[in-house]
RNA sequence: CGGGGCGUAGCGCAGUCUGGUAGCGCACCACACUGGGGGUGUGGUGGUCGCAGGUUCAAAUCCUGCCGUCCCGACCA
């Protein structure tokens, strides 16, 4: 590609609306231009990048044996109904109405089309397993689109789904997506962790959702140092440390006034009264609406996942108001403790683990100390119910947990019969019984790939693709091409060649100067650029530089090609 | 959905408080110089000042309504 035949839209200014770096390069560099919130045109140059993501994720699929199928955007309101989920999905599923008032919807997934496909198409045990997968666009009228294509309402998704006779069957497609996800994104050369994730409302024995490491992810993602756990931190297990020894002798409670300190940290400032030594206690409600006390330790949160799935709760969590605390407690938020406290009361493990503790006296103005679990609480039940920190005990039970942000890319999931069953997607078995498919579904952000790779890999001059996905391999950088015969002669030979060995070139012909076409190139992220100039030509070689180290080689134009090849190799 | 910010040329912004009929930088076009890191000069193109209504001799500026867009929040006691 030559660039003066090319639409090369770069910005050498920051658009002000763009907060993440990679929705800033994106704009820079002209891949993306917006049309809407949450809206985004995909530029030709952006084009590219998202077609070799789409091309690795669909060899890996068909590697895998799953079958590509294109559905439909638009899909009839009536289906949606018939799984339930038209009632059910709320103001994200963007509803509109055809020439004859009837309802249909964009599809925000395509759990319903392609569950009615499979009923039709699929009669017999015999027809399955069956994998099948698009890459499609979706749209989620998300409340808040943000990060530029990274949470966007119009987003192209790699959904594949498959059908099974039983859930062992699928078991075996679940952990054959398993790792044809890992192969996709080590082939897109992206840091990335597989992460057991909560499994929701839909059950099953497992989840899994891959995630692209960088800061500024919207994901807390906890992993084992010494081992290859690693799990979302809504899920991830709280394993309390070495228990501490009792005092001897035992303290005694008292109570003592805590005028105007209500928070962990009013206590730790004004008394010194370490956030570690003291416990706090939330109110939640069960499903009879009932008050019931989640306690952790004063320097933990309560994980809000984990308090949901103890009995009789709520789920999701609902917390208590505070005048009703007020009026059936006599005390306000910051004043609770768990002794004498007329509830069913959950002790965080780790919580429950210590020694003696400072509570909330349930009396405005006043705290207990020296409170002992089994002597003031004796009918606490002990749960884990706290968020994981950085260091706490692994539960794989090597190394310890440490805390990184990570952008959800993919997410593996197992279905069951939930679909299935409620549409009518039924199989004969063996004994000619009539059984609902069980379901697994499996789902690759590719537009939000794109953001993430550049999330994780630019720096100040711009973005950094890996090779897998660059626009182009090589940038061709001719300096005074119209004017020098050796130059126009060297970059066209070896264009031509660069063209030959089938890599995507960008040559700059432009008459621009040098320094405008290193600062594009260098935006643009390609992997490795040539530069060719009368003086490093006079001396017999080309410019051979790494977009990520910056390196330099000086090679002569008939090594070209080899030298090229070695450095994309070793991307 | 709640709170806040912003809307003036393709991009970044000033002008708004204190009303007088629109400006700067980048980009773009032409020419000249320059020619290995976003160069310099001269001359240009481009704007219903988000939309609608109101106040006024006069509105980008004041008032009202609407729209768009971005950010923050939506469990921590």
């Amino acid at each position: 590609m030559r660039a003066s035949e090319f639409l090369l839209s770069t910005l050498k200014e920051t658009p002000s609306d763009a907060e993440v770096i990679s929705h800033q390069l994106m704009l820079r560099a002209g891949l993306i231009r917006r049309v809407a919130a949450g809206i985004y045109n995909w530029m030709p140059l952006g084009l590219r990048v998202l077609r070799k993501v789409e091309q690795i994720v669909r060899e890996e699929m068909e590697r895998a044996g799953a079958l590509e199928l294109s559905m439909p955007v638009v899909q009839p309101g009536e289906l949606w109904q018939e799984s339930g989920r038209w009632d059910l999905y709320g103001p994200e599923l963007c509803r509109l109405e055809d020439r004859h008032q009837r309802p249909f919807c964009l599809g925000p997934t395509h759990e319903e089309v392609i569950t009615q496909i499979a009923r039709s198409e699929v009669k017999s045990y015999k027809q399955l397993p069956l994998n099948l997968f698009q890459i499609q666009t979706k749209f989620r009228d998300e409340i808040r689109p943000r990060f530029g294509v990274m949470r966007s309402r119009e987003f192209i998704m790699k959904d594949a789904y498959s059908f099974h006779i039983d859930q062992a069957c699928q078991e075996q497609t679940y952990w054959r997506m398993h790792e044809a996800y890992t192969t996709i994104f080590r082939r897109l050369g992206l840091d990335f962790r597989a992460v057991e994730a909560d499994t929701g409302a839909i059950g099953g024995n497992h989840s899994h959702e891959f995630h692209v490491l960088a800061t500024s992810g919207e994901d807390a993602i906890a992993f084992s140092t010494d081992s290859d756990y690693a799990a979302n931190v809504e899920l991830a297990p709280a394993i309390p440390g070495p228990q501490e020894e009792a005092g001897d002798p035992e303290p005694l409670l008292e109570k003592f006034a805590t005028p105007d300190m209500t928070t962990i940290e009013d206590l730790a400032e004004q008394l010194g009264i370490p956030a570690q030594r003291s416990i706090k206690t939330l109110l939640a409600k069960d499903a009879q609406g009932d008050l019931v006390a989640l306690v952790v330790r004063g320097d933990h949160r309560l994980n809000a996942v984990k308090a949901a799935k103890l009995p009789g709760m709520l789920s999701p969590l609902v917390l208590a108001e505070a005048a009703e605390v007020k009026q059936r407690l006599g005390a306000g938020f910051g004043s609770l403790g768990p002794v004498g406290l007329p509830l069913r009361v959950v002790v965080d493990r780790t919580a429950a683990s210590m020694p003696d503790f400072v509570c909330g006296a349930n009396e405005d103005g006043y705290h207990l100390r020296g409170a002992i679990w089994r002597r003031d609480v004796p009918d606490c039940e002990v749960a884990d119910i706290r968020e994981i920190v950085n260091g706490d005990p692994s539960p794989c039970g090597h190394g310890t947990l440490e805390i990184r942000r990570g952008i959800e890319v993919g997410h593996i999931f197992q279905l069951g019969t939930k679909y299935s069953e409620a549409m009518a997607a039924t199989v004969l078995d063996e004994q000619g019984r009539s059984q609902p498919m069980v379901m697994g579904c499996y789902g690759i952000g590719v537009t939000r790939i794109v953001a993430a790779a550049i999330e994780q890999n630019h720096d100040s001059k711009g973005i950094i693709w890996p090779t897998a996905m660059a626009p182009f391999d090589v940038a061709i950088v001719p300096l005074g091409m119209d004017k020098s015969d050796a130059v126009r002669d060297a970059t066209e030979s070896l264009y031509a060649a660069c063209e030959a060995a089938g890599w995507s070139v960008l040559m700059d012909d432009r008459p621009e100067r040098p320094g405008v076409k290193f600062a594009e190139v260098e935006l643009l992220g390609i992997p490795v650029r040539v530069t060719i100039g009368d003086r490093s030509l006079a001396e017999g070689h080309l410019e051979i530089t790494l977009r990520r180290s910056g390196e330099t080689d000086m090679v002569a134009p008939e090594k070209a090609t080899e030298a090229i090849r070695a450095l994309l190799a070793n991307q």
